[in-house]
DNA sequence: CCTTCGCTCCCACTGGGTGGAAGGAGTGAG
DNA sequence: CTCACTCCTTCCACCCAGTGGGAGCGAAGG
């Protein structure tokens, strides 16, 4: 009985991207009904489509049993053509150094901010940023720098939504988010206070490319040393100047 | 014309994976026709999944129409477990903190090895390694100190081969190979002279674990300075130490 | 001009994919 | 002990989605 009811998408390839889609941040690990249930297909469909997925080690099963991302798909992931990545480490790197926080970088994608890289060290306050992980954009200092640079119906339309509030101290209301942006956009930096997470605070900046901002640096710092972030400010958009200037080379190359 | 001559696995998913295959370190941009071939595939086939799987952004296009491996893809393999590198990563960061010096993490896939993680800053020497790339193990020293691990039908197996020769410094010949490897088992770490790459050196240790080397750091410095390399063996054996020791811890847990 | 190369689209044929269902294995409650 | 539940594995008859040869198009280059 081919051909049924239930089609997300329907053809083969669909369904294999909807098995791998059904991996993210919040789910790494799923048993194979896990699989089928957060997919929509049939388990036995599932079943033969990750036993060739798992032949391949585009997923790996743990002791357990359950499914996870595997090694080759791994390896291909680190393929992507990530140019702004590659340009920028060396300086996440130097500011880490020169810092000793957690440093980070992160691009805008849809609605949310999606960390591309990130160095950090064994002191580190420990944070939610991982790379590959999304969050949303007003409550992060990244997020808050490069919706700052977007347009402003595009800013208009991102406040028009219901926001998330992952804190008490999250900014939520439209006006004085708005408020806030222009501030960031004419500054030049954003800053949060505890706005994702208690107990951190940060600084971002975007890293600007022919006027337009194609990324964030950020820094993070513990809340009890909130005022040292003013120091950081001056060294944070000094690196991110040199990564779009470094970027802005690289690109006119192609 | 269904079921033709053609059959790189014959299914729908192996045919999808033939051409996610296609891209590898020394491929990363490809056109339709490059897949095509690559991957042993009808092109009109190859045109259908391709398009698939940029909807998806599994794959994107360049400007020039070439595809290479897309966002979607490199947020999935983040997902991959890494217990390992995650454990190790700080330290990799503490070591280069500690030495400037380019840092790696390594593990042994089939009979080559395969970096995991990677810390440099802005002055490092270029090197080879990348995440996600793959060298032979004999000229390289993290590939050395896995060899050196192995039992000794795999060591055995593994230099009857026909070893590969990138610079005349590198050593193929069987004997003198397996006495270097024994002597680098007993002392515990193994180093290169220009072996991969003219004009680098490197040193490297085994992260054992129950007597097994998962992992082996290495570090790289450029041939003018291998006078200091012998200074860099001690750090780079404690650290390793460090490593196995936090792995242990980890993996305990499970 | 013609050739080459890469991409897009079409279409008749058919065999690979499908999902319901039944069976097995493991676990925990009563 | 049985019963209920969850998760995994295997089977199979039907049939539609996938296939690839080939034609056509546009760009580059000789």
């Amino acid at each position: 009985m081919a051909g049924g009811s239930r089609d997300p998408g329907r053809s083969v390839t669909s369904r294999v991207l909807a098995i791998l889609g059904a991996f993210d941040t919040g789910h790494p690990r799923l048993t194979l009904t896990d699989i089928a249930r957060r997919s929509g297909l049939a388990l036995s469909t599932v079943h033969r489509l990750v036993a060739e997925l798992e032949d391949w080690q585009a997923l790996s099963r743990t002791p357990d049993g359950r499914f996870h991302v595997g090694l080759r798909l791994w390896e291909l992931g680190q393929l992507a053509a990530n140019r702004l990545q590659e340009v920028a480490h060396p300086w996440l790197q130097e500011l880490f150094a020169g810092t000793g926080e957690n440093v980070h970088l992160a691009i805008r994608d849809g609605l949310e901010v999606l960390y591309v890289d990130k160095v950090y060290g064994r002191r580190a306050v420990p944070i939610l940023s991982r790379t590959g992980s999304r969050l949303p954009m007003h409550p992060t200092g990244v997020g808050k720098a490069l919706l700052a640079s977007e347009a402003d119906w595009f800013i208009t339309s991102y406040l028009s939504r219901t926001l998330e509030r992952p804190t008490p101290h999250t900014i939520t209301e439209p006006g004085r988010l708005a408020r806030e942006l222009r501030q960031v956009h004419a500054r030049g930096y954003a800053t949060t206070h505890e706005e994702m997470t208690l107990g951190s605070c940060s600084a971002a900046a975007p890293v600007v490319v022919d006027g337009r901002a194609v990324a964030a640096l950020g820094i993070v710092v513990s809340s009890h040393r909130v005022r040292e972030l003013r120091h950081l400010v001056d060294p944070l958009m000094a690196v991110a100047a040199q990564i779009s200037h470094a970027y802005k080379a690289e690109t006119v190359r192609d």
